[in-house]
DNA sequence: GGCCAGGCCGGTG
DNA sequence: CACCGGCATGGC
């Protein structure tokens, strides 16, 4: 309860307010079969079609856990240069041989038997069975359910739920199930607006509420208590 | 050079 | 159950 706002806007309003001011963020960046470099898909939500390209986004889930998606990406680039973006071809390699293609993700020996653990999987895809390999948390699986196979599913991550508690929407040590089920409830939509919802709110942390935020020209500090305050102290 | 990045696991109290 | 250290690279 500690430093919520009953005032707080409600989660459809925060979107409103993050789409028309960034637009459409166009995730999962996936590349389509023919394309030299990977390309962003702005509103063609019906990607990724391909099993090649739904591999694409599940290793990228993986590889950028707490990693950034430049390092990540890298890391895919390699797998697809040693044409290794498949379950048969991940199982292939030795664990040192493919932790050293990923090496630019970081933390490279966790991620690459988190990698092989999925490649091993063939089981029906559902949030349990995804949590149920060693490697995938609450945050993966849902990106997986989301991104890969466009179920509406909240993704909440280390941004969301730093925005949240700044504005006052959930506590500060709230956690995963908590917020995502406020979402779920209160603004209960479909994997397109949940796909734009949760780039727009990685959009907004990296650029406006980082760790030291950024408040002065941020999209939602007409209704955010927490930049209201900030911005007083500043002027 | 420290802090942070689109987390997760295993051990501890 | 909540908290913490480890994993590890690259950019600012």
């Amino acid at each position: 309860m500690f430093g919520m706002n009953p005032r707080a806007p409600l989660p459809k309003e925060i979107y409103a307010a993050l789409f028309s001011s960034f637009g459409p963020q166009g995730w999962w960046p996936v590349r389509a079969e023919n394309e030299k470099s990977a390309n962003y898909h702005p509103q063609n939500y019906s990607l990724p079609e391909t099993e090649s390209q739904k591999f694409e986004v599940c290793a990228g889930a993986i590889l950028c856990q707490n990693t950034s998606w430049k390092n990540a990406s890298k890391a895919i680039g390699k797998l697809r240069s040693a044409k290794a973006l498949n379950g048969r071809e991940i199982l292939a390699l030795s664990p040192p041989s493919l932790a050293k293609l990923i090496h630019s993700s970081g933390c490279h020996s966790q991620k690459a038997r988190k990698l092989r653990e999925f490649a091993e999987f063939n089981g029906k895809v559902s949030r349990e069975s995804l949590l149920g390999l060693w490697g995938i948390g609450p945050e993966t699986a849902d990106s997986i359910l989301l991104y890969a196979h466009h179920e509406p599913v909240f993704v909440v991550d280390a941004y969301t739920k730093r925005i949240f508690s700044r504005i006052g929407l959930c506590a500060k040590n709230a956690d995963y199930r908590e917020i995502q089920s406020l979402v779920h409830s209160k603004f209960s939509v479909s994997h397109r607006e949940y796909n734009e919802f949760h780039a727009l709110l990685v959009k907004l942390g990296k650029d406006y509420c980082r760790a030291k935020p950024v408040c002065r020209n941020c999209p939602l500090k007409g209704e955010c208590a927490f930049g209201k305050s900030r911005l007083n102290e500043v002027l």
